[in-house]
DNA sequence: TATAGTCATGTTACCGGTCACGTGACCGGT
DNA sequence: ACCGGTCACGTGACCGGTAACATGACTATA
């Protein structure tokens, strides 16, 4: 059943020459002669022969692997990332291996297996300052941050350019007439938190409407940080007339909340979220949003790290991708 | 800057010793002096020394590598699975690489590159029989089938119990009264499409309700192929109080059309999804559907797939999950 | 005291490829 | 007839580990 594996050498005897000549056939190397590459192709195709890429590696010092590490796989900008990421590595031959770290030790044990131990060529990270993970990043090795703010240290990085969208988002908002307008972040620390704030921020300063801290709220991208965000600002009773929720979870869990409570959305209250995720489209009502091309996003992160591996002289490029604003239902004029 | 890796020959020269007593050293083998031990680990502390996993792979021909391909990485079934077998397979010492293919030609291409050039030890395959994929899959490769009932071929298999699922939801609706329940199911031909209808006739023979298959459509899992559902309904003009979509998207497209020609959902009509997607609890109404638990079915799969490795004579086993009801505001007493 | 058995370690081949170099046949130029 | 160059191919080492076997020292037994 199992028809043993053959290798090269069993290719070479069957055809009659030496192991060295299979290599430039199945390398397509110049200098064969038509006729002993035919003999070596039939011996092949009897044999059923394929390479075995690990032998390759061994000898030529390359694996053709990155490795992506995400807090986790299901989240659905993360899988977006990864899906885009790893369409564009296999068109390049190179294969991923996403993993998953939901702390900084796990990240480091990751780290170990997989860089230490020369498994992969190079490192995608997503989200690497969520916590200190980016410390266990050993400093020759090719990394591309995804989703984080370029930094003084030295890794390539693509992420979204928050700060246009949370300009973006707030604007809209702004263009229809709304004044007093609530803020509901991501954590504190992390990049695109921080980013679409000062977006939201630029964006008010330009209409010379003075930043009202009592208007933001700090979530933690659940539905349920939405819902929180709504019960605060009852409870320090504030008023505003318009919400921007940093992510889509945040700004169904608002609305949620605002619809227990008998307000409107949009007619008392406009909100708009950010990320564009499945089946918010579809909401009651459905949400403004800003859009983000994340598989492209992933796209060039692998772009830069083929970059990274292959010229590593070369200085680390940071890209910044222009999010788009989605207009539906949940916002209206003031 | 790239301290060059060290070799375990670099590390014997070091400590004294010869490359196999590192070996043995780093394979905590028996049979070491203690003494010797320390010379060598102190060796290998100072060299900052990692031994190279290609080369381990090579001399053991294990690569200790499997590979997922799923139709795409962003469903968030397909994400879920792979998150669930992903954490379990890095606990066995397992990497898993896993890619998409949207369809047969592609999984060849990946089949070829990822199996027969030996770079993994298994295969997971989720919906093998989405097309005719399956065929291409080497006969003496470790492979373990998700989402798919078992065949007659001998490849171990887990699924969700489906007809359990289509039975648990059709059931839950006959007994709040509902007589008329129309079916949306997903395209022909996928195995969990047809054991939820499977499901639903068996509940209503139960109650002694006949099939009729005019009330059945059969959608595409969007969003859209719920609402177009719904038209269809209208078109034909049958009459219906309740509604079992096969998965959640279809359940969300259905009330959005719903909405829309202004009946209510669940006072009009109830309704219940399949799946059990993130945000749907969020949805106004909050959706009663069917819950797996996926990352689980994933870690399953792995310990199949691992287990056929190291057994390869074991006969194929086939695992079934069951679901579970979740009962929130889309289904009403008629 | 010769002999067998254990322990700790070294030697060599091997996994399946690639690379650098060597070699012989054949060619044309002088 | 001699020399140098190219072409097509073979030889042997090597990548960084592991496995099988060999070796030498030391201990227990007859």
């Amino acid at each position: 059943m199992s028809r043993k594996k053959s290798t090269i050498r069993d290719v070479a005897l069957l055809a009659g020459v030496s192991h060295q000549t299979v290599s430039r056939v199945i390398n397509n190397y110049e200098g064969v002669n038509p006729e002993t590459r035919q003999k070596v192709e039939h011996a092949i195709a009897e044999l059923q022969y394929r390479p075995n890429a690990i032998a390759q590696y061994m000898a030529k010092g390359n694996t053709c692997t990155f490795a992506c590490i995400a807090p986790n796989l299901t989240d659905y900008a993360f899988s977006s990332l990864i899906d885009g990421a790893e369409s564009f590595a296999r068109e390049n031959e190179y294969f991923l291996i996403s993993a998953s770290a939901p702390d900084a030790n796990s990240f480091a044990t990751l780290i170990e297996q997989l860089i230490e131990s020369g498994r992969t060529e190079g490192l995608l990270v997503i989200n690497p300052y969520a916590d200190d993970r980016h410390l266990y990043i050993p400093t020759d090795v090719p990394t591309v941050f995804m989703g984080a703010r370029p930094r003084s240290q030295g890794y390539a990085s693509v992420a979204l350019n928050d700060v246009k969208g949370g300009y973006l988002a707030t604007r809209h908002l702004l263009s229809l007439g709304h004044r007093k307008i609530g803020l509901i972040t991501g954590p504190k620390g992390e990049d695109c938190s921080h980013d679409r704030l000062i977006g939201y921020q630029q964006a008010l300063s330009e209409e010379n409407i003075t930043f009202d801290p009592a208007l933001v709220y700090t979530g933690d991208w659940s539905e349920s940080g939405g819902q929180e965000a709504i019960k605060h600002f009852n409870a320090i009773g504030v008023s505003y007339t318009a919400l921007f929720a940093e992510n889509d979870r945040m700004a169904i869990g608002a609305i949620t909340q605002l619809k227990h409570q008998n307000s409107s959305v949009p007619d008392d209250i406009s909100i708009i979220g950010f990320d564009d995720m499945p089946l918010t489209s579809f909401y009651d009502p459905p949400l403004t949003t800003i859009h983000q091309d994340i598989p492209y996003i992933g796209k060039e992160a692998v772009r830069l790290l083929i970059q990274a591996k292959d010229t590593p002289t070369m200085k680390a490029q940071h890209l910044l991708f222009d999010p788009e604003l989605i207009i539906r239902g949940s916002t209206k004029h003031v």
